[in-house]
DNA sequence: TGCATGCATCGATCATCATCTATGTCAGGA
DNA sequence: TCCTGACATAGATGATGATCGATGCATGCA
């Protein structure tokens, strides 16, 4: 309720936890895990975070980002929130406009878990 | 509804895409990959799949997962199922029993998606 | 001061999902 | 042949989620 608009980590990452395939996940850490999967398993989502990732100096303005899709402002708005609160997304404001950026370690952690990779 | 009980990858996996950070994603492979995490954003199937990924020999059999959440049997099989669906778990019967085990390239296609590593 | 623009929040709606109980199916043993 | 045990399927229900239009809140400009 009270974030600041340039707060770079606003849940904790996943850099939690072993490999999926390395030992039994806990409980708690699958509960911690779990909603930033769910963040990012949606295609609208999936596309965003693509398109901020992939976007020159590695942040995009959201009225870039709404003219992507055919989907209503509010819409967008609601799931650059939903990936910033689950730390994938960084969000700073300058001027009228707002930009989002990727967490590049919070990505390469999620990916590390998911792969294998030794963390 | 006629696939096999062996079939190794009832779906198509996730090997079709550069790292999400890499080139913005188009909407047809965003449509493609979501199911995938949206299969493993669950706090219970992240569990299955670390509980039977990590199970000796790579597989494990129905009655040992059950036994290891406070969750009906049908819940449970429906988990599995989600999971054996998007090609994440592969599934053979032997006997009375099933067992599940995980198949590693579709959790490596998957990793290397997200954290970027060069597929 | 007044207005337009960029973005977030609110409240409603329809769809999807996790879970349950009940039941079906199939294999093995008595 | 009948029963038991392992697992899947069916149908119902309460919860969560994606989307929208309406509205609020800043910022910058005339």
């Amino acid at each position: 309720m009270s974030k600041s608009l340039t707060d770079p980590s606003p849940t904790q990452t996943v850099a939690c936890c072993s490999p999926l395939a390395s030992e039994p996940l806990s409980a708690d850490s699958a509960e911690r895990i779990a909603p930033v999967l769910k963040a990012l398993a949606d295609p609208v989502r999936l596309r965003l975070l693509s398109l901020v990732a992939s976007h020159a100096d590695g942040e995009a303005c959201v009225c870039d980002l709404n003219d992507a899709f055919d989907l209503s402002q509010p819409t967008i708005s609601h799931h650059l929130k939903v990936l910033h609160e689950v730390g994938l997304l960084g969000r700073s404001k300058r001027g009228v406009w707002v930009y989002y950026r990727v967490q590049p370690q919070a990505l390469a952690d999620l990916g590390a878990l998911i792969g294998g990779v030794a963390r």
